[in-house]
DNA sequence: TTATCCATGTAAGAAGTTACATGATTGA
DNA sequence: TCAATCATGTAACTTCTTACATGGATAA
């Protein structure tokens, strides 16, 4: 999945420009892709090149013409073509969590603040999914409520078993056999 | 987190030669990091220029020596550094939410295949991080255990909501709105 | 007055993957 | 007999991010 792909998949929702394009990556699609600019508009250049779009540009005054975009037959086509061959693997890259495998190397309060962190934007992005499944067709409120029920599981789990990472007596057994402490 | 402090952490773990891991990774992190022979050599002889690993030759008969890196004092160090500054946020990449967020322009049978498959995997990874928590330390079965706690929120979630992108009816409201059927 | 919104684009750089080179051994 | 395991490494390539260029209007 490129982001050639995700533009088509944004237009086939609805023309757009670039920027709006990256706009509504953020509101739809944002807790599993995201793209900069930097690669949006290359993109969007592309795919005209290759047919997939079409442009009409809209005169604005004090800066720069507006590019709207919308699929052609063939975007709508190589849209479906690569809509069928999404076989990929999920891909999570996850800086928290590899803090929590190494939590024995960190101060127990530091662990505990990572947690309380994450407790905090789990929340907010279950919060913002919510809202998210009220105004959607059933495939979006599929996806939103598939990111709630993994996040919400996640605050639940987070809640339960914070203890086998900060609790001191154990930190401590384990510890011991890996980094000696400098006097 | 790049796949020099990885390596650092697998090291923290136990003297392993770049070969070794690889496959430490696969089986510890394999959920939510990976990296490739490609990008694990360069790092390690990069680490050792910098002076925080420390390499051991042992000669091997038909096929390359085999190098054993371990961790120097710089090297803990550094990687304390890394895990305190591990603030940046989870990402996820899902080629399948892709696909089911456009569910409407594939065919129900189409997006039926897909979720089977991905239920399939879910299971799978479920089954194999079970295994995992049975012989690890705390943090270990903390971090196993958040994944499994997510897996199986995601296979409940989509047995229950599936009717949502695979009912027929639902999706001729919808994509009757979208592309036209060509003749 | 400072930041954010709007609006597009380029260039340099980061970071990784894939494919190749080499090649014996072992298990299915 | 075919694939996988062990073992390291390089080079070409892909893909994306960050920073820059430009700059008025508007909201806090």
């Amino acid at each position: 999945m490129d982001v050639r792909t995700l533009c088509l998949g944004v237009l086939s929702l609805g023309d757009a420009s670039g920027y709006e394009i990256k706009k509504r990556l953020e509101s739809t699609f944002n807790h599993f892709y995201d793209a900069s600019f930097g690669s949006i508009y290359p993109a969007l250049n592309q795919l005209q090149k290759e047919g997939l779009v079409h442009c009409e540009t809209e005169a604005q005054t004090n800066r720069p013409d507006k590019k709207v975009y919308n699929l052609t037959v063939d975007g709508q086509l190589k849209l479906v073509s690569e809509l069928n061959n999404m076989l990929g693997r999920d891909r999570v890259r996850s800086e928290f969590l590899v803090a929590m495998l190494f939590s024995d190397l960190l101060p127990a309060g530091r662990i505990g603040d990572m947690i309380d962190r994450r407790l905090d934007e789990l929340g907010k992005l279950v919060a913002e999914l919510e809202n998210r499944e009220m105004k959607a067709t059933p495939a979006q409120q599929f996806v939103a409520g598939y990111g709630r029920a993994t996040y919400e599981a996640a605050t639940n789990y987070l809640k339960e078993n914070r203890y086998l990472v900060e609790s001191e007596a154990l930190l401590a057994q384990v510890s011991s056999d890996r980094f000696e402490v400098p006097d």
